[in-house]
DNA sequence: AATTTGCGTAACCCATAAGTTACCTATATG
DNA sequence: CATATAGGTAACTTATGGGTTACGCAAATT
């Protein structure tokens, strides 16, 4: 089960890998603490974490035999751009909507 | 090829489509007109399209035999939503951190 | 020292997304 | 009317992501 190299926007598509996150965002967790939360086995958990430590999501601290789990914002960063830039884009219309509303409004 | 039912995430989770929103962003396209971008069959566009299309990212008016495509906000939502709530989170750490920062400059 | 626990890795299976080509329909155009 | 153009759909192939089980190993625990 070797996992594969995927970007940030692919980390995300998978349900499970989110709802890693939103986990994370609560606690730091371990391998196993992380697995008990799902339905599947703990190598599946395991290849999932890499996935999102190679995307930069997380960042893993062995302690002992167990590692912890803690969010890294890097991983984030390409998703905020890509949002960022819609959100632009739609205040953007919205600015010209105003504008056309006001044009109206006065040639009345 | 019929398209598969993707969801927000999965629909950002390719490149391909990612830049015909980019591109739709910019002006609205015809099928024809985004094929044009990408070295891809018509049909392959096509599919994209009727994701994207699927997932509440754009819609489309069918003006003779053109299908116009113009950026719908719906679509988006999600994503924002996801992104906006890790905001919040490191928003939040980063407030955590300068608390602290404070503390130990006064305990001086 | 023996055993249990936490975790990684390898080998494998299966579902499906993403591309292709081939073909069809409907609208425009000469 | 004939033909070119815009685009949908079907059938098929292929790559790969996501799951499994089996196994190995090092750190705790007894």
């Amino acid at each position: 089960m070797t996992a594969p190299r995927l970007d940030a926007f692919q980390v995300i598509a998978d349900p499970s890998r989110r709802q890693m996150l939103m986990l994370l965002s609560k606690e730091s967790l371990t391998i196993n603490g992380l697995a008990e939360n799902f339905d599947m086995s703990r190598p599946a958990v395991s290849k999932h974490i890499k996935v999102l430590y190679g995307a930069g999501f997380i960042s893993i601290t062995g302690i002992g035999r167990e590692r912890h789990c803690v969010l890294k914002q890097e991983g984030f960063n390409k998703l905020q751009d890509f949002i960022n830039y819609f959100d632009k884009f739609w205040a953007g219309k919205l600015q010209k909507l105003e504008t056309l509303l006001n044009t109206k409004a006065k040639s009345k």
